[in-house]
DNA sequence: AATTGTCGGAATGTTAACATTCGCTCATGA
DNA sequence: TCATGAGCGAATGTTAACATTCCGACAATT
């Protein structure tokens, strides 16, 4: 079973390079990202450096002004806010969708990455398997536009993790690895009413934990 | 009480014009759009045009694959399900948004567009105020991220009631108005649960109504 | 007859040069 | 001292030419 051997173009290339710079902290929020640099950093030309940060644009990671550039944008408070209860209500279709119809093998997956996350090495791996995991849930609910809207909001929740773990590390890699699996337990049971509830308590405890001390 | 006057480059310009010939029904669903014939026939280089091109991809409304181009994607039932079911968990948090935390001007303003409904020309005019009425109600919320969700199916949920709306355009502006006028005042009251239940019903009424017959 | 290889045309992907816009600085004036 | 305007520099917006990829048709082979 061979997934389709899509060619990609240097756009998605670039964007890919510059999501991972901006994760690794190599453009921290505020910073400006020039075209004409990056693209001579990249040993591109503007054209694939411009469609990339348009991809990124959507993606939540970067704002473009007209004839300002695009820069990292500094979540706040709302935007910390705003991010919760949107993925909340996406979330929640998501987990009915995967209860309702997803196959089997879809939330194997899901358990699978859960399971991985006990093992993870550093807090930077431990928010990746994060990731990772609601991507699995998200892709076991055969979902396109739901998928969709979770990746116009995943890069910014992934960004937020990322630069407010630092508060509270000990908590968030302690407890997070056996709430995940729980998670997947009651995915695997296809009980949605138990695995609602274990969502919404998971936002939540992510949510005080990280936007409050911020 | 001014706008913020933002300058527009070319490629918005071009999108707007595109997005318009789409539902005017010059592109109709599986017509290719072609960079070099859009370039010349609007006028520009084809920069602008594959940058407009992106941004139609961002809002559903034109598929883009690597080396085939563009097209205008034909919804299929499924398609129409998926529309229907993340709309729904949206508007119901933008409802909730609405009634909890919007300024009564802006509730004000759906009710103004609901009425403007009553007097609409023609059946294209009536989805145009159909789209602007669940616009303001986005507005109202004071969501950005949920605006921007909304905006990524808009247009795809905008052309599937315009080529599904010969069906039974009878029924769709006869009942429409009203329905919208009823769903202005809940909002206006700040009755939460009124709202939500009037808002499923309507979406529900639109869904049979049009998906149904397809 | 069916499959594979090759070729041509057409469209997209990419590049580099040109045009435009914006923010900043500094001089000017009240 | 503050407001106003011109000019400069840097970055983006736009363009047109070049390179690459893909699809379809047709020929060759088994």
């Amino acid at each position: 079973m061979l997934r389709p051997a899509r060619r990609r173009g240097l756009a998605d290339e670039v964007a890919d390079r510059l999501q991972d710079a901006i994760f690794s902290g190599v453009y921290p929020p505020g910073a400006r990202l020039r075209e004409v640099e990056l693209a001579a950093a990249l040993g591109v030309s503007r054209g694939p450096v411009r469609e990339a940060l348009l991809r990124l644009e959507r993606e939540g990671l970067v704002r473009n002004e007209w004839h300002r550039g695009a820069t990292v944008p500094t979540l706040s408070a709302r935007d910390a806010a705003e991010l919760h209860s949107l993925r909340a209500v996406l979330e929640d279709l998501a987990v009915r969708c995967a209860v309702e119809r997803a196959a089997d093998e879809d939330l194997e997956a899901v358990a699978e990455v859960a399971e991985r996350m006990a093992r993870a090495g550093d807090a930077h791996a431990m928010v990746r398997l994060d990731m990772e995991f609601h991507d699995a849930v998200y892709a076991a609910a055969g979902h396109l536009r739901l998928r969709a809207a979770w990746e116009a909001i995943r890069s910014q929740v992934h960004l937020f993790l990322l630069t407010r773990i630092g508060v509270s590390e000990r908590d968030y890699t302690g407890h997070i690895p056996d709430e995940h699996a729980r998670l997947a337990a009651a995915l695997r049971a296809r009980d949605a009413e138990t695995a609602l509830r274990l969502f919404a308590e998971h936002r939540r405890h992510a949510f005080d934990l990280l936007a409050g001390e911020g």
